[in-house]
DNA sequence: GAATGACTCGTACGCTGCACGAGTCATTCG
DNA sequence: CGAATGACTCGTGCAGCGTACGAGTCATTC
């Protein structure tokens, strides 16, 4: 039998290629690419959903058959992995914020990164089963370091890393859901309506109807914050 | 053209069925019944994982015809919902506990629900994107009563209760996952082998090693109440 | 001019959720 | 008593999925 290419990684060279990339670029579209598949892999996401993503429909949009994303890709897992770290990336803190504030600091990257993730709501549904890509391990790095000159003990830097994380993660998963799965608000009334004789606390409190998303992730921050680095 | 029921929710009667159950129980197995689905389809998802699940398998397991199933169930969609919701019950705090320790009480439940996810750790990745079950909602209701007990300003309630409500979504699901996606460890140390080099932080306070998951949330939980209520 | 490697793609397989319509059987009604 | 009704079961069939496999194309290198 003939000699199959195999291994866990991808086939695609991973080396230098120094082809000139001859001049006949625009032969049908451009070529099939790794980062061309990614990028199209989150616009069909942004467009879609989770399940919006199929191999087909991936490969109608960049005009290529289906079984030629194979070469570029392992499998589907392979590219919602890909797509998940390029939407990650982080810039780091603005100028104007103090190098000595790192609440500052730290508040900014996590609304950062709760912002990137809501930009495309699937990603927060599948960070915490994929691996960790690069992307998110820099950002826990800096987290670390910025937390350890705010004071933070060596002994309480892990748990207070794994809070934050814990928050961010609820926080994002939850909003990005509640987004998905608003039909329109009007059969939603309703279960409320029909709630608030079982549950009057969540009712009065107007719990799930307040949608002041974004300052109350701050604010719960802060509170966190709080119980992390007491202000002294 | 015969009349054909329909509707959105479920076709079978949710109405008072006074009907004497014949004696006949034993005819080749139990007859259908939502409950009998629905306790099957938790077993499948612990023993399978969310993929596992699958309307062929469930009616395997239930020794009936696929098709048999959709007269009790809406979809498979409505399957997920009801499994979730029979294994979040909370059959509240243990006398033990002091009824003058809000403190104790909220670490209790939050424990337990914790506790429930990771007995069926489907059940964490389910939760954020389908409706809100009775389960659920009752936990909240005695969570936002908890709360205002210990002192918490109902102008911070809601944001206090979004806060443990992350809190906890984000461990589970974090929690739930890693042992999911544990290979068995070689894959895992390798990779985070490489990482020493590119993030020393993360590598010195062995961040992704340290696996006492259950002391961590407990003592992360702790900040976040420091922070909600401050010890005076 | 033959060989190699990078890349594309059509076909096919086994699996999925579920629409549809045809059954079975106990109970109720005229 | 016979017919009708409603509760329930189930087989067939369809469209869509991920992807294995093998056959192709084409530029570059020996």
């Amino acid at each position: 039998m003939a000699a199959k290419r195999s291994g866990t990684r991808s086939k695609r060279s991973q080396g230098i290629s120094v082809s000139l990339q001859s001049v006949q670029e625009p032969r049908s579209e451009s070529p099939l690419s790794r980062e061309r598949i990614v990028a199209t892999a989150v616009e069909l996401l942004d467009a879609q959903g989770l399940d919006g993503l199929t191999m087909r429909r991936l490969a109608d949009r960049l005009g290529s058959g289906v079984m030629s994303l194979y070469w570029h890709v392992d499998n589907k897992e392979d590219v919602f992995d890909l797509a998940l770290d390029s939407v990650l990336e982080y810039r780091g803190p603005p100028q104007i914020v103090a190098s000595q504030d790192w609440r500052g600091e730290v508040v900014h990257m996590l609304e950062d990164w709760r912002a990137s993730m809501l930009r495309h709501p699937w990603s927060a549904s599948l960070l915490p089963r994929r691996a960790l890509g690069p992307n998110i391990l820099s950002r826990l790095e800096l987290l670390s370091k910025t937390l350890s000159r705010a004071g933070v003990a060596d002994a309480d830097l892990n748990v207070a890393i794994w809070s934050l994380w814990n928050y961010v993660m609820g926080a994002t998963i939850t909003r990005a859901n509640f987004d998905l799965s608003d039909d329109g608000g009007a059969a939603t009334q309703q279960r409320l309506a029909r709630l608030s004789e079982r549950y009057p606390r969540i009712e009065r409190s107007r719990l799930l109807l307040d949608n002041d998303w974004d300052g109350a992730f701050r604010k719960g921050l802060g509170f966190l914050l709080d119980g992390l680095a007491p202000r002294q």
